[in-house]
DNA sequence: CGGGATCCTGGGCGATACTG
DNA sequence: CAGTATCGCCCAGGATCCCG
């Protein structure tokens, strides 16, 4: 006790998986394969705003990673199906602790910034 | 069951909380408070290789939303402590989850990593 | 000591066009 | 359908200087 994550050490460990989970999209993605297979198309239909672009090099670091597998089937059309792999559904329940506090305690944040926000603008003009 | 976080709009509220701890420095900073209350330069000094800038940012980032509280003592020269507050407090709980999973499966995704490469490295030359 | 103000750069990301 | 390739923008964040 004292020390929350024995500071330094741990704190790397989990800015590593910070720097996977925490880009724009991996969390969306990961969220939707956690919903059960999925096509290219498919992902790219149902996760707003992102990019062809960005969804190949998101599933691409994610297969990387062990998080994501990619299955091709050599038909024309071409179709290739993505899940989540064993290790991408355990990490899918170690962000749901995040996603629980987030729903928590989002409201307190947002109370928060709005009280500052205000007397920051008490001060100045 | 099924969902992994009901997907979209909870993908969105785990996005928000990310967006304030998935920065470069936030988790280090709220670590290193974890410990106790510190002063300007003593974080300075203990976060390797952070610089005065970003340190300033990102604890005007944290208090704004409530998780850092900034306490200011007018003499000369200026000492400012900076604490958790309970609502700091319980985010580290929620990301002490994050770091077991790290510590748990980091090895598994450096495996990974290594394998999808030396094959990509196999395929072409 | 604990910052602000400025300037500058890298790379994350979007837009667009082309392919098997 | 499921990508790859190219270009270019933007801004997070580093370096530097100054100030009460």
């Amino acid at each position: 006790m004292g020390a929350p994550f024995s500071h330094t050490p741990a704190a790397c460990r989990a800015r590593e998986i910070l720097d996977r989970v925490g880009d724009k999209w991996s969390l969306y993605v990961i969220s939707q394969l956690g919903v059960g297979t999925k096509r290219f198309t498919e992902l790219k239909r149902e996760i707003d705003g992102i990019s062809q672009r960005m969804l190949t090099v998101t599933l691409r670091e994610l297969e990387r990673d062990g998080i994501v597998s990619r299955t091709m089937y050599p038909v024309m059309p071409p179709r290739v199906d993505y899940a989540l792999t064993p290790l991408g559904h355990t990490l899918v329940e170690a962000v749901r602790g995040l996603v629980g506090w987030a729903e928590e305690h989002l409201d307190e944040i947002d109370a928060a910034r709005t009280t500052y926000d205000t007397r920051a603008e008490q001060v100045f003009g």
